[in-house]
RNA sequence: UGGUCUAUGGUGUAACUGGCAACACGUCUGUUUUUGGUACAGAAGAGUCUAGGUUCGAGCCCUAGUAGACCAACCA
């Protein structure tokens, strides 16, 4: 017997609204993002609820841009946001959905509404119309203009369209109670006036839907079903359906669940703009970004957000995902499939004194352990190598049983070797080691059965290829990016070392790699090669690092 | 001096009202290992925000309090 799993409250209320026949038995949902920035993490969570929710219950999970304000919205994010959807693994069929493609419609509406006595044309400033508007403890004052005739209002709400007022001289909005305590019912604003070209409809309009007057309309004509969206939007939920009531048209539902928080990281597309324009970043797919294509340029596999995605579940509670979480994810994942390689970071060199000159072997090496599929390649050896710095230390505490004089490790797929001697520069830098090896532990094992406690990386000198290395650490030192000191801004919380760039000796396997590929260098974390390489500068970025409980210990 | 929503180990999630609150991450111990990785075995860590109430019985229901989030953009 297989254990149901638990079904979220969306989930629950979907089984429910099915068994109940409502809309009919069909689940169509909407992913709308605004185009007016990049995806990050917190919208896949979105993605996979709305995507995977329609996907389950054999329903349609439309994509909506969101474009209503063409001040902000512009074409390459659409781009953007497809690429990003896409490589989630999720489709949306042959066409996307636009809200601007409703705007005829929208203005049906608004004149339907105004034929009603519930709009009107307001003439006042916005400052005026936010000082009658109240606050959440004090009531609002109703407008002089808000018992305007249906048909002056009518017709100014044509002149609006027409062109003939300037921006922010009147605005048309929905009468219904200036003194209700949800502020969001107090005559909210519905359509403005912005004579600004439109990414899509370029100069056909000079009056633009707000938010509340577009989406759940843009909702209902799809025929959406389940209108998922996050908190904020519970207040706008009264709103949602009093226009969906007056216009008499199809019934969608919102329900409103948690967004994502990730600590070390900002989930806000106005605070990640700012981080791009105020050049704290290289740009929105800046491998320290959390957005999709940060993340995928970082290295992370769609496989890794998706299991973060189904862990973290969907709650209307609110709290703060452990950023580890989401790297014990990824680990899991590529693990399994990224190829190893062998790569020094921080190179030391070793001379094989008894090894002869001029002389090169190539050893087998496996691909992949976690996956024989994976198959071996060869690796060159020679009597100069490279070794990692942090391998080799001249007085080793008890618990350091890597390479120190007169110990022998084993070179990874190749010898053992023993140190014998150790050469510095007039300042007492570690420069050299000078070590032997045993010809008898060819492919890394003793006939004698001599066990050596430590196996290391390493890197033929002659055969390795040079490379630049980014290592890449959280963008905020701060768990918590936004929570700053008074009079702080989240850019304060930058973490000054999110970024290192080395220059290291990597294995001669790694000059095919293509951009994007993701490797595992042994004993240090995975890497994936970044789309700044050339064919005479490779470059790798540090996905992340591997579990190291020596670090730990030391 | 308002309204709406939320409250389970450090973190993320479970628990048909009824057997000592389960799982994952993280932490700590061991075992295996040609990666101090992986895998495996085990441990510590909450008594479910507080106070009342309903009930034979409450993490689940009710009330109040407390704490947090959201709401006063011609943003979405």
């Amino acid at each position: 017997m297989e254990q149901t799993k638990s079904l979220n409250f969306i989930e629950e209320k979907i089984k429910a609204d099915l068994a109940a026949g409502k809309f009919g038995g069909a689940i169509h949902t909407r992913f709308p993002p605004e185009p007016n920035g990049y995806l990050h993490i917190g919208h896949a969570k979105a993605i996979c609820l709305n995507f995977g929710i329609a996907k389950a219950n054999g329903g349609v999970c439309n994509l909506r841009f969101d474009d209503t304000n063409p001040t902000k919205e512009e074409t390459k994010y659409v781009d953007a946001i497809k690429q990003d959807v896409k490589w989630l693994g999720f489709n949306w069929g042959d066409k996307e959905y636009y809200t601007s493609d409703y705007f005829e419609t929208l203005y049906g509406y608004a004149v339907k509404l105004i034929e009603k006595g519930l709009a009107y044309v307001d003439h006042q400033t916005p400052e005026q119309i936010a000082e009658q508007k109240g606050t959440p403890t004090r009531p609002g004052e109703n407008s002089p203009f808000r018992n305007r005739t249906i048909e002056e209002n009518l017709e100014l709400f044509a002149k609006m369209r027409n062109g003939d007022f300037e921006e922010g001289v009147c605005i048309l909005r929905a009468k219904i109670d200036m003194e209700n305590d949800n502020m969001l019912l107090r005559d909210p604003l519905i359509y403005r006036i912005k004579k600004v070209t439109h990414h899509r409809t370029g100069d056909d309009w000079c009056i633009y839907p707000i938010y509340d007057f577009a989406h759940g309309q843009s909702d209902s004509i799809e025929g959406i079903t389940h209108s998922l969206c996050s908190l904020e939007f519970e207040v706008h939920r009264p709103l949602y359906n009093w226009f969906i009531e007056n216009l008499e048209i199809f019934p969608s539902e919102q329900t409103e669940f948690a967004r994502l928080n990730l600590s070390y990281t900002i989930l806000s597309k106005r605070k990640l703009l700012e981080l791009v324009e105020g050049n704290h970043v290289t740009g929105w797919d800046d491998p320290r970004m959390p957005t999709l294509s940060g993340l995928r340029r970082r290295g992370y596999s769609p496989e890794s957000i998706l299991a973060l995605c189904e862990e973290i579940g969907v709650l209307k509670r609110n709290g703060l995902t452990d950023l580890s979480l989401l790297e014990h994810h990824l680990k899991t994942h590529l693990n399994k499939v990224a190829e190893r390689r062998m790569a020094v970071l921080n190179p030391l060199k070793v001379t094989i004194t008894n090894y002869p000159e001029g002389k090169s072997e190539l050893l087998d090496a496996v691909n992949n352990p976690e996956n024989e599929l994976a198959g071996k390649r060869q690796v060159p050896f020679s009597r100069e190598i490279y070794i990692e710095q942090d391998d080799f230390m001249e007085d080793a505490p008890r618990k350091f049983y890597r390479l120190s004089q007169g110990r022998e490790v084993r070179l990874r797929y190749a010898y053992y070797i023993t140190c014998n001697e150790i050469i510095k520069d007039t300042e007492g830098n570690i420069t050299e080691l000078l070590c032997t090896y045993d010809p008898e532990t060819k492919g890394g094992q003793s006939p004698d059965g001599r066990k050596v406690k430590a196996t290391m990386h390493w890197v033929s000198v002659n055969d390795s290829i040079d490379a630049d290395v980014r290592l890449y650490d959280r963008l905020f030192s701060s768990e918590t990016p936004d929570k700053t000191e008074e009079g702080g801004h989240f850019t304060d919380n930058l973490n000054p070392k999110s970024v290192e760039i080395i220059s290291a000796k990597l294995e001669p396997e790694l000059k095919t790699a293509i951009i994007g590929a993701t490797y595992q260098f042994e004993r240090l974390g995975y890497f994936c090669k970044d789309q700044d390489s050339s064919s005479s500068n490779l470059v790798f970025n540090r996905t992340v690092a591997l579990r190291d409980s020596w670090a730990k210990k030391k």
